[in-house]
DNA sequence: TGTGTCCTCAGACAAAATATCTGAACCTGT
DNA sequence: ACAGGTTCAGATATTTTGTCTGAGGACACA
């Protein structure tokens, strides 16, 4: 289910991002929002590349009417999921952590930010059953 | 300083991590590391991928002696912050803070690494000069 | 000085990934 | 039937990526 190892090209990110912010859309709204100067063959790239991105089973397609209307078929929760795990393969040993350290160390959180951000922390420790350390 | 908008395949990660590990390190060092059956071109494929790195500025050569000596010219962490910049900006409309969110999320902290990462949220929180809600 | 060894450097090369474009065929409402 | 929009297969150009080759330079040492 979660993408694994996949690799997304910003061309692909920036066709999935409006799916998950406006919805379901047809290759037609898409291209819109994505090549604003709607060229004729930019029609053509947005559909190769939801082809793509449903190959890689982050697009489903429903093919019911005439334009077939696309929807993410994946959170953005989990493909964010994925490049954090991939920053942590690659530069971290495989650890989130240092990640984690780095990113609190560098965001700037509001008090609300802050806020929420300690409910989580907390709430992911009664979620864990027995610890080392 | 900060890499902008870099992209870093994964050979040159492989490259790259090491010179972090380890310190400075020849072309010859490097490649016992990375390709451990140090065949003949395998030389060559690390020395065409430091001098790619080099031209990122994310590695720096010392030519004093006869083998140049690399260094990491970026600190791991500019790297990570790069990196979630860019995840922020493909997928979160350039805020970090639901990437921060996802990551508190799934990762599983010890007592030690919460404890730790408390301190970092108050720290951060002493350091903001003026706020907004 | 000659020779062998290790090194750099420029660049060729192949394969893959990426983005773009074309044309044919296909529905569908009028 | 036809006009306008659509899918689909696939060509194409460009860039990226990883690998490899060969020419030449520096150094040690007999």
């Amino acid at each position: 289910m979660a993408p694994d190892r996949m690799h997304l090209t910003d061309a692909e990110f920036a066709v999935l991002e409006p799916l998950w912010r406006l919805g379901p859309q047809t290759i037609r709204q898409l291209t819109a929002v994505v090549y604003p100067s709607q060229s004729v063959s930019d029609y053509a790239t947005v559909q190769k590349l939801l082809e793509r991105l449903e190959g890689k089973r982050c697009v489903s397609r429903d093919r019911a009417g005439l334009a077939h209307v696309f929807r993410a078929a994946v959170a953005r929760e989990d493909v964010i999921d994925e490049q954090l795990r991939q920053i942590a393969d690659r530069l971290c040993d495989g650890s989130l952590v240092p990640v984690l350290n780095q990113l609190v160390r560098r965001v700037s959180l509001s008090k609300k930010d802050r806020e929420q951000l300690r409910k989580l922390i907390e709430s992911s420790e009664s979620s864990r059953r027995k610890e080392q350390s």
